[in-house]
Parts: C-alpha cells; sequence; structure tokens
DNA sequence: ACAAATACAACTGAAATTGTTACGTATGTC
DNA sequence: GACATACGTAACAATTTCAGTTGTATTTGT
C-alpha cells in the first residue's frame, strides 16, 4: 500500500460491508484482501468504530461489522472518523517566525484553507457508502449465499 | 520547516516579492530569509517559474522576481504550479487490484474528488497573493528604501 | 579572468507512515 | 476449566517521503 492507504483501506472494507451487511469479518480476513496487516486493519476500522460506524466483538466468532445502515454512511463520516484534515491543518504548528510577513500571512492563508476544508467536508457528506459501491459487484454476488 | 512547507514557501516568497515588486532577489537571500536552503527555493520558485509567475536571471546580478503582477497571482496559481493536489491523487498509482469492489470503487471515490478538487482551485482563484499580504507590513516598509 | 548567480544531479537525514511481532485480554466451544 | 479464536495495544522494524546538503556545470556581468 502507499499514501494515504488508510481512507482507501476505509472505504474498500465498509464498501464491501454494505454488500454483506450481516457477515461478522475478521481483522485477518480483511487484511488477506486488501494485501495488508490485521493489526493495520484494527487500527483504521478501531477509528471507524470510536465514530460509531461500526462494532467489533472479541473472542470466538468475534469481528466486524457494520453497526449503521451503509446508505447512512457519507464519506465525510469517514473522512473526519479518520482525522485526515487534508486541506488544513497542512503548514501549522511551526515555531513562530520573527517575519510579520510570515505570521499575517499564515494567519489569512489559515482562514482560507479552513473554508475550504469546510466546504470539502460538506460535499463529502453527500455522497454515501453506497454511492460509491460499485453496482453490479461480483464479489458482493458470489458472497451473498455464505 | 516542515510538511507541506513547498506551499508556505512560495506563498512567503511571493508576498514579499508583492511588497517591492522591482527588487531582484536572490536564492541565497530568500533562503536565509526563510531559514531554508537556496536548493530548496530553487526547487520551489523554479515550479512558479514554469508556471510563469516569477522569472530568474543567471549569472552575477541575477536571481528572481515577479513577472507579473501580484494581484493577478491566485492562490490557486501558486498551488496548481506547485502540483500539490491535495484532495485527489491521493489513493492513485496503485498496482491495479484484483478485486472489482476496490477497482470500482476507486473509479467512483476518484470521481468525487476531482469534483471536490475542481471546487477548491476555483475558490482558491478568488484569492490573490495581495489578498492574504497583511496591510501593514513592517517588512515592506523597512525594505522599500533599499 | 573572475566572481556571483542559477541549474541540476546525487546523496544524506529526519519525520511520518505502514508493516510486523509479541503479549494481554475477552469470548465462545468443548 | 482448558483451549482456540479474535480483538487491543505497545514496541519495534521497514518503507516512504521530503527537506536539506554537497558538488559541479553553466551563465552572466565586471
Amino acid at each position: 500500500m502507499k499514501r494515504n492507504s488508510r481512507l482507501s483501506l476505509a472505504l474498500h472494507t465498509l464498501s464491501h460491508m454494505a454488500g454483506d451487511p450481516d457477515r461478522v469479518r475478521t481483522s485477518a480476513d480483511i487484511a488477506d484482501h486488501a494485501r495488508t496487516n490485521p493489526v493495520v486493519v484494527r487500527r483504521v476500522l478501531g477509528k471507524l468504530r470510536e465514530a460509531g460506524l461500526l462494532t467489533s466483538e472479541k473472542g470466538h466468532a468475534g469481528g466486524w461489522k457494520l453497526s449503521v445502515p451503509a446508505d447512512d454512511i457519507s464519506l465525510a463520516d469517514v473522512y473526519l472518523a479518520l482525522d485526515e484534515r487534508l486541506v488544513s491543518g497542512a503548514s501549522q504548528d511551526d515555531e513562530p517566525s520573527d517575519c510579520s510577513v510570515e505570521t499575517g500571512l499564515q494567519a489569512r492563508v489559515a482562514v482560507v484553507l479552513d473554508e475550504i476544508e469546510e466546504n470539502l467536508v460538506e460535499r463529502l457528506r453527500e455522497t454515501s457508502i453506497t454511492d460509491v459501491h460499485p453496482k453490479t459487484c461480483s464479489y458482493c454476488e458470489s458472497q451473498a449465499t455464505q
């Protein structure tokens, strides 16, 4: 996997879950399918659980499943759950510059970026997991009877 | 400097140039002021030059200056010149997955992100370098007579 | 000729992120 | 109750990314 794989992994997994909401999946299964590691899966899905999007059960027959209908999960929910903040928060928490241009500029740029970030989330909220899930999903069909 | 410092460095430098457009600055001067390295400055400003925002002259008395009025430079121009692409291009150029959900999903997510990216650029285009430049800039005043 | 500046390539180093291992804890089955 | 299974978490290793650095070539004005 590569850069920003958390969002990818989260969406991929949620998309599969949307296709078969009652099936409980282990982090090992998910990791195997997404070609990554169970611990990585738990790290990412753990964030989604904190946000109330899915639940995990320990022990035998435990695993992960959606805790709300996939229709109710927007891309914004996933994005915010992962603390992504693509836009703003970029050039922050630096040592305070002794250049008045720099500090004044940073403040103004921060305002602009914050507005854009808000708008990003607004638009992500308009798309749900089911919206980005393929209509004809051979994987779901093959797994549906399991 | 830190993450996404290229945009910071670019805006900081352009902002200074906006305050005294005819002054030619060397990458060493700029690096010194921005507490970074001349080569780093050239890397970043080189991108802005490719985009036509400023020019560089080699040799004695060479250096960098704006090639267009600062009013005509929007944040979008800078953002695009640096190939930032904060939003989309995030989970791309991975090895093609053998999972039909993954490929289908990626395509759909890409559409959404591209739309959001377009909107981001639109909004960045509404703000110019002079807009984010502090109105009362002690640095500009002190340098104005040089 | 010389000095000053960009252009560029190659390498180094630090920070962030992912991947891995290991161990603790919880839960269902026998 | 013993055991297998699965999550939770911490600690560490490997990888990636990007700023930083060094060195050399080239251009340009004095």
